[in-house]
DNA sequence: GATGAGCGT
């Protein structure tokens, strides 16, 4: 008899949970080939964790796939690990792996009860926002240098211990209720260092001292890891997926070939599961297909030009011979590349799918050196403004958007330069070329 | 030269 995870929970498996924590837990698989069977996905995703639950969204007229599924764990820790396998083909079908985005859904259909953790429209005026499961190492500076990009933040609510470490929770005021929101919306569930922050709009009933119990529920899992090094924020998360890989399912199965592949893969060095400001565009382009003279100039001029619209790019490489179509992309901040990563991977382009991967940086730096010290914003043609930008520590932040630079990523100019030209209007064709 | 979203208990 085969084993079946879904019905075998791990030994501490948390039995009821609420809809966030499943959602938590739950990635949305998209293009998945028609005739996939639950436990094809089951077995597939087993690879990085005990699967709970395989849903394939049917239409309820034909009872035909929608080539949608959502894959539930057991296990939260099982999600990034998953996301990793974005890409991997299952019947053929290459995966587009994401999370799910279920509580944005719910909040568009936003009954006040049904919102928890988001506000009300209309309801304007200083919020508080809460972050949880933060790093401890991350402290008021990085917490600014990432929120203000939303708005102006009036407090920040940050314990420190005697270790200078916090307790894995902070509370943001923002001046609007509209940042507050739109923080939440951009950066729940976000890797930083590794972890998956949580954020939720605070209502001023929520006890501080039910958060200090799970703030140490967190340190507790961080040491489990063994990620003491903190800020490895590439390396932490790899090591992870590659540790995990390597023990297969921690419930006796064998590894199936595509979590072997993908593990063969991260040995590579590609692919982490967390945010970097490095990532791999592939099936952008097929070069046994191209004839244009200067195709991969175009293709390049595209990327750089998507990129802008999220904070831009400081490094862009058409890998001309790859087969796959791969496009390296380089930005200037983590956040700014999740957000082109979030933009891009599930795109059309040219009549194939794009899949964004994060590369680890190192890995990036080995491949392109000239990449290692690319300060400025790549622009399309045209005297745009050159913009130098803040050097690079390990948690970058979007600059100076407070100040009417779009509503975040964009990139203020230093020095009073003349501020940019207003976001590029989308191309000539009204579209975005070949997207 | 139009093709490409689909988001559940």
């Amino acid at each position: 008899m085969p084993f079946n995870p879904r019905h075998s929970p791990p030994k501490n498996a948390k039995l009821e949970l609420t809809a966030e924590e499943r959602d938590q837990r739950t990635l949305l698989i998209m293009q998945i080939a028609r005739d996939t069977r639950p436990r094809d996905l089951e077995e597939f995703f087993s690879a990085v964790g005990a699967v709970r639950d395989v849903r394939i969204i049917t239409d309820s007229r034909t009872g035909r796939s929608k080539g949608i599924c959502y894959v539930e764990f057991w296990d939260e820790e099982s999600v990034p690990l998953g996301l990793a396998l974005n890409g991997q083909r299952l019947m053929g079908a290459p995966l587009q792996i994401q999370r799910t985005c279920a509580e944005r859904n719910r909040a568009a259909n936003s009954s006040v009860a049904s919102t928890l953790g988001f506000v009300a429209p209309g309801n304007k005026g200083p919020t508080h926002v809460l972050v949880e499961n933060l790093h401890p190492k991350i402290d008021e500076k990085m917490i600014r240098d990432i929120f203000e990009s939303f708005g102006r933040i009036e407090k920040i609510d940050l314990e420190v211990d005697s270790n200078r470490e916090n307790r894995g929770f902070a509370t943001i005021t923002f001046r609007n209720a509209d940042d507050a929101q739109k923080s939440c919306e951009q950066l729940n569930n976000f890797e930083l260092a590794g972890r998956c922050i949580r954020l939720s709009i605070k209502q001023e009933s929520q006890a501080p001292a039910v958060k200090k119990e799970e703030a140490s529920i967190h340190q507790r899992s961080l040491d489990d890891v063994g990620d003491r090094q903190g800020f490895s924020l590439g390396a932490g998360g790899r090591q992870q997926l590659m540790a995990k890989l390597a023990q297969g399912t921690g419930s006796g199965m064998e590894l199936t070939a595509s979590a072997q592949m993908a593990a063969q893969h991260a040995g590579h060095s590609q692919i982490p599961s967390i945010a970097t400001q490095c990532f791999l565009l592939s099936n952008m382009f097929d070069p046994s297909k191209e004839t244009e003279p200067a195709w991969d100039h175009d293709i390049r001029e595209d990327v750089i030009e998507q990129c802008l619209a999220h904070g831009g790019a400081l490094h862009v490489f058409v890998d001309k011979g790859s087969e796959q179509g791969n496009v390296y992309v380089k930005c200037p901040s983590i956040v700014i590349a999740h957000q082109a990563v979030s933009a891009l991977h599930g795109r059309w382009f040219s009549g194939k799918v794009i899949t964004a991967n994060y590369v680890p940086v190192n890995s990036y730096h080995d491949l392109f050196p000239d990449a290692v010290h690319a300060r400025i914003v790549l622009t399309t043609r045209g005297a745009a403004p050159v913009v130098p930008i803040v050097p690079m520590v390990p948690v970058v932040p979007p600059q100076g958007i407070a100040n009417g630079y779009g509503a975040y990523g964009m990139m203020a100019p230093a020095h009073g330069a003349p501020p940019p030209p207003p976001p590029q209007q989308q191309g000539q064709y009204g579209g975005y070329g070949r997207y």
